[in-house]
DNA sequence: TCCTTTTATCGTAAAATTACGATTATGGAA
DNA sequence: TTCCATAATCGTAATTTTACGATAAAAGGA
């Protein structure tokens, strides 16, 4: 579904909109677990996360994908290799959307 | 996928489980929008909510015992009707854990 | 009792997500 | 250049989610 027909459908603001779609990106296992690890290891590349997770590298890319969508990571590249880390600005915007919307 | 199941595959500790499925059932527009709606109206009755989404009545009431079952609001039993609210308890503990996690 | 109101649940079709192997693309080393 | 390492993307099967109409259940009024 795009995502203008969503906000006009379900007449949320672009804000809850954004909101919806981390909570999204956060509402699954393998990338709760992927965002605890990037909180542990500021900085490491896609290979280590697929070490850690008990998927194949595909699905990981994928998960990884999903975050980066949502802006809650970002990876840049670094010769073969692509170094992810949170994204602070998003992760304090997420933050302060929690408090506005309890 | 059963709970135990995904504890022992993702790894995760109960609590980061419990957050991730919060996470989850906040993750799609339609409950976003129940929310909000519960935060601004604090008791109402699943028939205000229906008024108020796009959607059939079948699936609001859906989309509620997600919500229900993720424990982020209860359904109280008035006569032929069931009044909503947000549950306090969960909401504080779901910002506390996001403190926690970022 | 019978009807109405209200809401949950059932059954199910359509759409989206998840997971994987295979493939592709890119950069660096030999 | 050729090979290897790294990671993204493609194609696809299996599972899950979403949405709806129909049905059931339960309380209250006529």
């Amino acid at each position: 579904m795009e995502q203008e027909q969503i906000l006009k459908t379900y007449n949320l603001t672009d804000d809850e909109h954004r909101l919806s779609e981390m909570m999204k990106a956060l509402g699954h296992p393998a990338r709760m677990q992927i965002i605890r690890y990037l909180t542990d290891h500021p900085q490491c590349i896609t290979g280590d996360i697929v070490d850690v997770l008990p998927l194949a590298q595909a699905t990981v890319s994928q998960h990884l994908k999903v975050l980066r969508d949502a802006g809650l990571i970002c990876g840049t590249i670094e010769g073969t290799a692509t170094c992810y880390c949170l994204c602070s600005e998003s992760v304090d915007w997420f933050k302060a959307q929690i408090g506005d919307l309890f």
